[in-house]
DNA sequence: TGTTTCAATAGATAGAATCTATCAGGAGGC
DNA sequence: GCCTCCTGATAGATTCTATCTATTGAAACA
């Protein structure tokens, strides 16, 4: 087999058509450049190179192979250019994958920003529930997630981004909407819409109904955040939504008001996971303070924890 | 600079996603393996796979890197398959040069029997004045030439081929048309008509009319032989053109017609010219074989040598 | 808890790439 | 014609490196 020193030793010679000057230009002595050159022969059992005194002229299968060679030797170049761009920080792409029930909201609050301090740094984007995320994640489909913590799997760490409590989303007419903020209390009996099995906030919001007495509405489970909003403005009950959702989409119509809840309010932590021992580590915990930098100037009504080595 | 062998560990641990098996796959130990991979790393600044017990993930970078390998890998496999293919005598292209005089001729006489028996070697066929082309040859830009000898240049080779008189050609009711023979006494006093000086034939037919007295028409030269043929047609004075080529030409109109000359007549002897220690001399010597094999089946009345070494 | 599996590491070794020094042949100058 | 310079090839020594075997340490599995 051919040695890529060969074929850059070739493609000297063929610039030069000299061994002396090609051995220069490959930064070797003339004797090394020789016997390699020859070396290639025998590898490829075919004259390269018509060698006298006088003159030193490529055969037409060694001008062919020293074009490819050129070829190859620049696609390796290539190679080392694509692991240099790599070897910064916070450049390339990214593959992450977000839960549906931050998707809508959670990326488009923060990438403007990103982008506009890391323009080198791209994302391909992956939307899922969190069992499926989580997985592929593992496989290394994935490299960073964000979902709700915490995630109990050995191999995958996280590091929290905030803590995003449930509001109250009601009908405008509706008697609670008249409240400030409303006690977790007053939702006896009402009727609650969730998401269908398989978000995590499913679950959640189960537990908080069965504490508080609320019902879950047993006929409909939405598919995303955005079918239970309008499910409530079309008066089918109540929900609870995270604030930052609220923020972004319930704030701007009028159909529906959105109201606190009197702590203890449910609430869920968003964070970031990837694996344990990922090249990029470093990279997401930085990665981590600078959204959560962005959080505190975007979203101030949020609580965002101080930085940490990531748990 | 990463090394061909460490792109093919990169392209097995890719396939596999497994060290061992990879090593398998690249026939080598997996320590072997390893270690070459993570020299890789080094070499390149950039982490490349995620290891751990459990499982083993090329990082984005990776990917993009081992998909980078394998397009080399596979160019250095080309480049071997162009060696091996070249490495088969008598296939691929041969750049071959021939003089203005044997090209209208000479090539579709044997190409076509040439083709059925060889039908892996093709020519890239230049025309052109003997001096330019042999400065071509010597200088790599062809590799064969057909032309007549003798050929005097110290880094040259040459192997004859054929040996082929000059013929009188002239128009019908000519009164030397009517003789089955002519001797050359017989050409006294005629105009003559000759090619462009350049041309071998310009010089000898010169020399031969000087010697039977014969006048070279002042007023014109042909730039081919066809233009001479047409001239003679036109009653412009007699030629004399090669013996292969009147067989082609001349014998297939009745404008004009062709008588030998008798003995010594004017002759050219027609070979195959390579530069010394060309790396398909070897082919060049078997090819002037099959040629004149070739013309002894095609054209019987040329005097063809028997092979020999080539001097 | 013991067993198996996996990748990393250590140390030895054979092979390869490179160097310095030198040779042999041809070109060009005098 | 002879000498010198220049070319590429060759010889031999040396340093590097790719590879091997043997082993370790850690996780996964039963």
């Amino acid at each position: 087999m051919p040695t890529l020193q060969q074929m850059r030793y070739l493609a000297a010679l063929a610039e030069t058509l000299h061994f002396r000057r090609a051995a220069e230009l490959a930064h070797v002595t003339q004797p090394t450049l020789s016997t390699q050159l020859r070396e290639l022969e025998l590898r490829l059992g075919v004259q390269l190179v018509e060698r006298s005194r006088s003159r030193v002229i490529l055969t037409p299968v060694g001008e062919e192979i020293a074009r490819r060679a050129r070829a190859v030797l620049r696609d390796v170049e290539e190679i080392r250019a694509v692991a240099r761009f790599a070897r910064q920080p916070l450049h390339g792409t990214m593959k992450v994958g977000v839960v549906q029930t931050l998707g809508s909201y959670l990326l488009p609050l923060i990438v403007p920003d990103l982008h506009r301090s890391h323009p080198e740094l791209g994302f391909y984007v992956r939307e899922g529930l969190p069992e499926a995320l989580l997985g592929r994640l593992e496989q290394g489909g994935l490299e960073l997630l964000f979902c709700a913590l915490p995630v109990n799997r050995a191999d995958l760490v996280a590091t929290p981004l905030f803590h995003e409590p449930l509001m109250l989303v009601a009908p405008e007419e509706h008697p609670l909407a008249r409240h400030e903020v409303v006690d977790a209390s007053a939702l006896k009996d009402q009727t609650i819409l969730t998401l269908e099995p398989g978000h995590r906030m499913h679950d959640q919001i189960g537990d908080f109904c069965r504490d508080v007495g609320a019902r879950i509405s047993p006929d409909y489970e939405g598919t995303s955040l955005d079918t239970l909003r309008q499910m409530v403005a079309m008066g089918m009950g109540l929900s609870l939504l995270p604030a930052l959702y609220v923020r972004s989409e319930v704030a701007r119509e009028r159909l529906v008001v959105a109201r606190p809840l009197r702590a203890p309010a449910p609430a869920r932590q968003i964070g970031m996971v990837w694996r344990k021992g990922s090249a990029r580590a470093g990279e997401f915990s930085d990665l981590a303070g600078i959204i959560r930098d962005i959080l505190r100037t975007r979203a101030p009504e949020i609580s965002v924890p101080e930085d940490e080595a990531a748990a």
